[in-house]
DNA sequence: TGACTTATTGAATGCCTGTTCAGCGAATTT
DNA sequence: AAATTCGCTGAACAGGCATTCAATAAGTCA
């Protein structure tokens, strides 16, 4: 109603490619410090000025671009699943991986360095530990994250017998790898001295391992490989 | 400075036996507002008039009794971090139990069903998923998670060699775990109806098997048991 | 250039917040 | 019984909040 001008451009492009590209920059802007205040002050003690302060704006430009506090919060949410999608399913995408090989893929997506910065795993537990906030996550995320879950399914499907026992119900096997990563997503984000990224991805991976003996590092696997701590300089 | 009447009783039992009594009631009685209240509008839409609503009080109670809303929401996090150091105490402290035995009621009591409330996991991960709640947080239940962490590293420690390779570095073992469990409450809070309470227990205790295979269950475990739902009637 | 649309500003507005405090009834003490 | 403390109330207060909007700048188009 008060973005769409009905006479000069129809289309979704834009008014002009010179416009819309700044305004989408801008958006940008203000979704990334979104992000920070959030990782920074809380869902909480994040407010439209301390926004438009790290973005450097004046106060009434948030809610020019987003009609509301709320709005700018689902976008931040959108953004931030958006990249998640784009890489988990960019890992997967290689038409020569085995079955195997595309689950692994889509595990260690979630250990990626570009999605495991302390910065963004903030803004997942904040929305997620908000009552008020796991509203507004369910209707903007829950479509992305069913998109990942039958993709990873259907994997697993295809894997057949040679996954053992948890293919009796696959879906059940995935909720639960996923709800390990989840907790490792949080033990990074509260104790990031004793949960290194690249630890957490071999964590993860052994877990997955564990899981299915016969189809990964062929036979009877450790449960637990090599649970120690890496040294990799990553993200702030 | 508030509370402490120097000249009628030094001593720590109160002013008189009715009155303290009352005064303990009265606290519980807010807290227990506060943990609803929390759990029902979040950490950023409780407010003192919405506690004191739930409460039955005046606005003025809880500032009385707790001098802020900060110290409100200490008092209700050492609330609950205490009853679980209460309960998974008392599952541990029978002297006929061998050490396995020992973690596994340890491990076990992170799914009481008087720890597995909806109501208490949302508080948890509210203060867990806010920055600025989590100072708070680590102010007041630091100390009350490490006890249990080397409580559970010494047992583990006492299995000796027959823990299997994880004994290679217990406490990294047991953050693992430890790891697990956050992200089965996580999603018990998120999807109550994936995740039941007896069956995320079942989870976390054929995890354990896994990792200790020579332990539990006599040999070679299978990795996850039986992953299924359960359909106890739980807690609302 | 001139007409027009879009982007941005920041002061103003009204609501909601946590906290204070004077007052009061009841319990307790002297 | 009188004095005093304690528990509790709710109106009052000052500060912070999201949102609005008139004014203005910048960009686009005819």
């Amino acid at each position: 109603m008060t973005q769409q001008t009905a006479k000069t451009r129809p289309d979704d492009s834009g008014p002009t490619p010179g416009r819309s590209a700044a305004k989408v920059a801008r958006r940008l802007q203000l979704i990334d410090a979104t992000i920070r205040c959030i990782a920074k002050h809380g869902l909480s003690g994040t407010t439209i000025a301390k926004v438009s302060d790290l973005a450097g704006t004046s106060v009434g430009l948030a809610n020019f671009h987003f009609d509301s506090k709320e709005r700018l919060f689902e976008a931040t949410l959108l953004h931030l699943a958006h990249e998640q999608r784009g890489i988990w399913q960019a890992r997967a995408a290689d038409p020569s991986l085995t079955p195997a090989e595309r689950l692994l893929a889509i595990v260690e997506s979630r250990f990626d360095s570009r999605i495991c910065q302390r910065r963004k795993l903030a803004i997942w537990f904040a929305f997620w530990g908000d009552a008020g906030a796991r509203v507004i996550y369910r209707r903007v995320v829950a479509d992305l994250d069913d998109e990942r879950l039958d993709a990873t399914v259907a994997i697993l499907t295809s894997l057949g017998a040679g996954a053992g026992q948890a293919m009796a119900d696959p879906r059940s096997a995935i909720l639960g790898m996923e709800a390990f990563y989840d907790g490792l997503w949080l033990n990074m984000l509260l104790y990031p001295d004793d949960f290194k990224r690249l630890a957490c991805r071999d964590r993860a991976i052994g877990h997955l391992a564990a899981l299915f003996p016969a189809v990964f590092s062929g036979g009877a696997a450790d449960p637990l490989p090599t649970p120690l701590l890496d040294q990799e300089a990553d993200d702030a």
